[in-house]
DNA sequence: CAATGGTAGTTCTAATTAGAACCAATGTCA
DNA sequence: TGACATTGGTTCTAATTAGAACTACCATTG
């Protein structure tokens, strides 16, 4: 296989993450959160917290990582710890009532502004684009997941 | 339109490209570099150096951002600036010999390292998600450009 | 040619990032 | 039960990140 035949692919996944990223973390700095602690507050809403492992699953935020984001949420008071009832090593983190008064707020405007991009997509389209990225990840997956 | 119908699309978007960049910057840590430095060495391979601007527009790489990684490289020896003949503000980035050794040796590799994963790929699949990206991109630049 | 506006890079700050080392709690298994 | 590996979180370090302010250098226009 000649190399050149997947940089295309390549370059296009860094281009659209890119162009997402500046299209939505614009937005959410707009609304006074990073990224990172938008993805988190997203998350924890509507639930009755979960633990730092699950949470770092669902929003792909490495459990280093995680400490310092939620460290600073807990600072201005939008989530707090709690002691895990079923395992001594765990912690449960959720929303405090500011928090949830925070999801309220930013989560359905960003959610409408994200909206407003995809207004240009067909359903088709979009069910298209989403079976699309979701072979290429099960590629990465599998050749990772062979680990050399 | 309700919302859940462009959610998925932005989950496996984000699931996608954390798999890409596991799967590739391991490799590419395992070279002893970091996916930005990397980034920089491939963008630079044979060509006479680029200027800074132009390297940040191929790279993705933000100006604040490529100083400190463009000084590390330098730091290393791999990269050299000079200044650029025609514009007083604006430096020249170019390998050094020893750069060029850098790149002849993990670029290839590198390259070998990312064809194992899309061997499972046909051409006719390569190609289909090559476009959604494109179309997905678009979408993103479009309401970005339609500044809100 | 002087004023003015735009551009290329650097610097600064706050935050995120991955990865590795570490600690405490848990689970396993003989 | 007691050794031992595993797991959940924190801590530490080096690097990247975006964004904003700043400097130096163009370029344009009157």
């Amino acid at each position: 296989m000649s190399p050149s035949i997947f940089l295309p692919l390549l370059r296009e996944l860094s281009g659209t993450y890119q162009a997402f990223e500046v299209y939505s973390s614009a937005h959410v700095r707009s609304l006074g959160l990073t990224p990172a602690q938008f993805d988190i507050v997203a998350t924890l809403g509507n639930t009755h917290g979960m633990s730092t492992k699950e949470l770092g699953e669902k929003t792909l935020i490495t459990k280093g990582t995680l400490t310092g984001v939620v460290d600073r949420l807990a600072d201005k008071k939008m989530v707090r710890r709690i002691a895990s009832p079923s395992d001594g090593r765990s912690q449960i983190v959720q929303l405090t009532p500011q928090g949830e008064k925070l999801f309220a707020r930013i989560f359905p405007a960003h959610l409408a502004h994200m909206e407003r991009a995809f207004a240009q997509l067909s359903q088709k389209e979009l069910n298209g684009i989403t079976e699309s990225l979701r072979r290429l990840r099960e590629v990465f997956a599998a050749a990772h997941s062979r680990k050399e």
